[in-house]
DNA sequence: ATGAAATTGCAAGTTACTTGCAATAAGAAA
DNA sequence: TTTCTTATTGCAAGTAACTTGCAATTTCAT
């Protein structure tokens, strides 16, 4: 995902091009394969454009979360990590708790991704499966309120 | 998992029984199929026992955590739920949107979970596979340092 | 009963994020 | 190109969810 596909795709929902905005999205983009925490996307944009403010930042990544250009990870220590979405087909990913780097894992069977990761070199130690959905209660209440 | 056990568990690791801790361990208890909220427990404990103050619960959590009693998720809006860990042995959780309650699921594929979480009248909405591990480069600094 | 060590309550502090508002900038329309 | 509406920004103050320091209290082994 480059620069002006971005801007294009906030444009066409009725957002501005800033030039706050260019920067914020554009260390985004080159950091598009690690998960990269709110910190860091405001020191780097800071550094090429001193005056963007911690603010801005928290209000454009709220826009493109609201868009779905944004993947979202709640680490242990509740700080939020992102990085830009890669694509709308469902996928999963490696996590490096090292470095945050992150690798596109592009089908779903634990087996297979177990293997995929050996394949990687990648060495798993951890893995959460979270199924949200809603249980036979509250699916019952949801249609009788 | 009951209250004797877990105050035996705690004991074996040098804490002490106290009023507030009893009462913290009760209230885990008898939502041991909900994730709870840290508000709803020291509101819950504060039942019991009015003087039960909000370090305490934070305290005692902690600890439980610490000795692999606790089983604690981040949800999205970056508050964190917690319930008792059920068992050593692997197993992941279905979990309501709706309520909270979550039902625990021994076996790992995914294509099998999906098919018993059907069986069991949860209308699965997402899932959140997140595999964490030490990419190769992260490996090799690990190991030379 | 005594005393060391754990625990607690309180109040103040911290962190990560949010909000209100006035000033500024973008870009469509004139 | 100027005008004008609307989005955007920076700032500073606010909030929510914890965390911490410390003195007072409680537990429990001796």
């Amino acid at each position: 995902m480059n620069l002006n596909v971005l801007l294009n795709k906030l444009k066409a929902n009725g957002y501005k091009t800033t030039e706050q905005r260019k920067v914020i999205l554009q260390v985004l983009v080159s950091n598009d394969q690690n998960l990269i925490s709110v910190e860091t996307i405001l020191s780097k944009s800071k550094e090429m454009n001193p005056k963007t403010n911690m603010s801005t930042v928290y209000r454009n990544l709220e826009i493109l979360e609201k868009l779905d250009l944004l993947y979202k990870v709640i680490a242990e220590n509740g700080m939020t990590l992102y990085k830009l979405a890669c694509s709308d087909k469902h996928h999963h990913h490696l996590i490096c708790k090292g470095c945050g780097k992150t690798e596109v894992i592009d089908f779903c069977p634990l087996k297979s991704l177990i293997q995929l990761s050996k394949e990687k070199n990648f060495n798993l130690t951890e893995h959460k499966l979270e199924l949200y959905g809603y249980c036979k209660d509250c699916e019952y209440n949801k249609k009788q309120p």
